[in-house]
DNA sequence: GGGGATTGTAAGCGAGCGCTTAGCGCGGAT
DNA sequence: ATCCGCGCTAAGCGCTCGCTTACAATCCCC
């Protein structure tokens, strides 16, 4: 698996043989499908692995307080960090979605809204609370998510914060873009 | 390229066969090889005739005004727009390009830094004239853009928002996350 | 210490890939 | 009236792809 991440990641999904993930885990070929009966089969496993580490992460960031601006600078700042550390795996969760089989990616696609429905609802609160100004909770908690999201795009090992500063400065950018009180 | 675009955008550059392209096309494989040398040469005219369409968009709302916020406004709302309503090439623009020879690559590379110079400049030069807050003008003009390049990944023709109204709203979200005077 | 499960290998099959070749019809310059 | 070259097609080449088959080594339980 974390052969197949590491090609995947580097190349994408249809660029990547199935000799290049075994080699790349020092096997040959067909040792692969001793573990998973095909190369897509290898790629849900991974995605969904991955978007469940998401989903986790953010639910248990939304719940870790009752206070929606800090729950959501939680998961803001969780959210990002995760993309710039493990940003080989989010490249797979967040860009090779389209290589899953139909079925597979029903199964991840729920757990995609399982973490949008967590932000949209923390935004909805916070306006209902007054502690936050959004005309569209929807499309706030999509902007958010992009912040995040887009992170697995350009961070790299070389990148010269560490994920956790990354973290605490989109945290700001995203309060101040929900019109959080003070910040 | 139209026939390029619209398979590129829909599975990939990768997993787009020439005969895809042909027959999107209403032509034979062969036919494809009179207008392009290779299947990479037609990626990279549709993304550098993408990427020019980007920079000039940008660049032009950038030389709109001489106010930052409204510069910024005026280039958030355009390229929010541009990726809202040209979402299939956005999508290949975005997403393929690591599918590019290294060449051709170096090429839209430059392309994107001049984009992301723009942005960044234009975010110092408000925090100097004291109407922006931004600890980092490099994180914040990433920030900027990573709103309007992750709507190519969601945004379909069947979004309820107009791509106008959806670059108005992403407007004033970047100008709040920005610490805008007034917004 | 015998035997089934587990984890691997070498070799290669059939299919589909990017791209090439040989040649054809037709519009426009001479 | 002729002929050139542009835009195209039918056919197919050589190669690499995902995956299968037949078989070997090792582990672990009794």
């Amino acid at each position: 698996m974390l052969a197949g991440v590491e090609s995947f990641a580097q190349r994408g999904y249809h660029a990547t043989t199935t000799r290049d993930i075994a080699s790349s885990a020092g096997m040959s070929p067909a040792a692969l499908y001793v573990h998973f009966p095909s190369k897509a089969a290898l790629l849900f496993a991974i995605s969904r692995s991955g978007h469940e580490q998401a989903l986790n992460l953010v639910q248990e960031a939304a719940e870790s307080t009752d206070s929606p601006v800090e729950a959501m600078r939680e998961i803001v700042e969780r959210f990002v960090a995760w993309h710039a550390r493990r940003h080989t795996v989010a490249r797979v969760v967040q860009y090779e979605l389209g290589a899953l089989p139909e079925r597979e990616y029903e199964i991840v696609a729920d757990l995609r809204r399982g973490i949008e429905r967590i932000v949209r609802d923390l935004v909805a609160r916070g306006v209902e609370e007054g502690v936050f100004t959004a005309t569209d909770p929807g499309t706030a908690a999509r902007a958010v998510l992009s912040l995040g999201i887009d992170v697995a795009r350009w961070y790299t090992d070389r990148s010269r914060k560490t994920p956790a500063l990354l973290g605490k400065e989109y945290g700001q950018l995203a309060l101040r873009m929900l019109g959080a009180a003070q910040s």
